[in-house]
DNA sequence: CTAGTTTATTTGACGCGGCAACTACTTCCG
DNA sequence: CGGAAGTAGTTGCCGCGTCAAATAAACTAG
């Protein structure tokens, strides 16, 4: 591992603009939602993924995986969710390990509420900046890095 | 606040992809260089930066910046820095408010061994993934969302 | 039926980052 | 000179996320 063949020039470049982004976009994502609407990232996934679903209702693992989230994580955040009034816990009628968490009316409307500042964030910093072309091209590039486990953990062997 | 002009198709379609790469991305790199190094993102940052200035100097607020982190943030890390013998902390000599953070021989070792599994990582993750038409293309496009904060609080009035 | 394994979720300890308060130095202005 | 205002950096408190351990229920054999 002696010399890893650096990047390109037009890769450099590349890195630098995307490594920017990475860092600043999400955080500006984050406290729009955060100042608007006191919810983070990840509570507002959690009530969207719940809202989409038949019942409002979903098994925690389900909801972990959906969010892209660890379980310890999603606990953390439906525990707050539900202290808030957002969602309700339940067992599973049919296998008692698993827990439903269930969107409620105050968490729909919070949703609701939350929904078009978030919406009109994205459209600020992302869309009203790129030409629909770019738009398809994002698309296409987004969805090819979008699965950074599939090979990433190679040489992780121990 | 009933229909606040939603994403079109495509535009839904892009930003579940990007969401997905804002998200899984980050914690793609992180992992590897933590895993690999002991380093969180933030400290090689703070190494990069330190390194690519003569005398491997640089003032902590010169440093939160260039980093694109909070000072109170890199006030942490630097002393984390510090305590592994990474950086030296020392009063400027003009200016005795200000600190001069000093990456040391280690610290350069450090980063040097830190360096290619990280590009490699990077590498993988990302220009392995893309055609080159697709690098200058997104390098394109990451310029134009890499700076959120130019016009994204218009409505944060108060 | 029962011991062992796997699956689902929670929790305790710990470290980190944000915010606001605080110290210390410098600069500005009379 | 002397005090107000600004600048540089650090720190206490708090909430959050991770890791690993704990709990509990469900399969799986024997």
């Amino acid at each position: 591992m002696h010399e890893p063949e650096w990047l390109t020039a037009d890769e450099l470049t590349a890195w630098t603009a995307l490594a920017g982004v990475l860092f600043l976009l999400p955080a500006a994502l984050d406290s729009q939602l955060q100042r608007d609407s006191g919810l983070a990232m990840a509570d507002y996934m959690v009530l969207v993924m719940l809202s989409e679903r038949d019942g409002h209702c979903m098994r925690m693992s389900d909801l972990a995986s959906s969010a892209s989230t660890s379980q310890s994580r999603l606990s953390r955040i439906v525990a707050r969710l539900e202290a808030a009034d957002y969602v309700t816990r339940e067992m599973a009628p049919d296998d008692r390990r698993a827990v439903l968490a269930t969107l409620t009316e105050t968490g729909l409307a919070k949703l609701v509420a939350a929904a078009p500042g978030h919406v009109a964030q994205v459209r600020r910093l992302v869309f009203d900046r790129l030409t629909s072309a770019q738009v398809l091209s994002l698309t296409d590039i987004a969805r090819a890095l979008a699965h950074p486990d599939d090979h990433a953990n190679c040489e992780l062997s121990t």
